[in-house]
DNA sequence: CCGGATCCTTTGGGATACTG
DNA sequence: CAGTATCCCAAAGGATCCGG
């Protein structure tokens, strides 16, 4: 999947930080994760819509990463199970900090977007 | 530019929160408008390889969303400046979170590719 | 100086079907 | 169960040229 592209968030403090957690299922893969090991198709149940190729790409990258460790048992029939590290889970800290930006602004950006709509609607001929 | 998807850090907490701001440029122009008001070729500059068109849907974008101001000044030649509200000035918060997050786990993740690429390494024939 | 208009490339991500 | 293998698309982003 090559070195995907990353909000600056996490690069823009020196030589960019090619992690994997600025896309669309990252963050929510490591949700997921943060109260225990989980097995692929747990993992697909609560990422509603999530392809399989597309979870296994993400989580391919995080355990390149070393965000997370994927052990599999050799049972049948298969199981494998995907754990955070403490780097994975490291990177709740910032999410956190995220996510209280948006508990606190998100009012402020729906008015900035409603009102910027209102000035920019066409006038009815 | 529609709505563009964004990095779950901002979005995991309720409804999904459109702000563009874990694209590529949006983080880094919030960063250059810091220290106050700068100019369209001010931005182009320090954002090595921008190129106009998109530095001009990145403002505006983010102008729509309340994140900064443009004002243009009825001068020959013309002028435009673009400066950060509160609201865009907010975002520096939990920006820093992110790059704090970086500065102290870069390390680890650079060595976490090393050896997976070390451990995947395809052997000489 | 500030950008709009066009055209083009890349790529993250989705749909579907199939396998050890 | 846990993926692979193909094919495909939308859309961000880049290159280049042009206009007020």
């Amino acid at each position: 999947m090559a070195e995907p592209l990353n909000p600056d968030m996490f690069a823009d403090c020196g030589p960019a930080t090619p992690v994997r957690v600025g896309d669309k299922w990252t963050a929510k893969i490591i949700r997921c994760l943060e109260q225990g090991p989980r097995r692929f198709t747990e993992l697909q149940a609560p990422l509603r819509g999530i392809t399989p190729k597309v979870l296994t790409e993400s989580l391919r990258a995080m355990e390149r990463d070393g965000l997370l460790t994927r052990t599999a048992y050799d049972e049948i029939p298969p199981r494998v199970e995907y754990a955070l590290t403490p780097l994975g889970r490291s990177l709740l800290v910032p999410m956190a900090a995220g996510c209280e930006w948006s508990r606190r602004h998100l009012g402020e950006l729906i008015d900035a977007r409603e009102s910027w709509h209102a000035a920019h609607a066409v006038p009815a001929p």
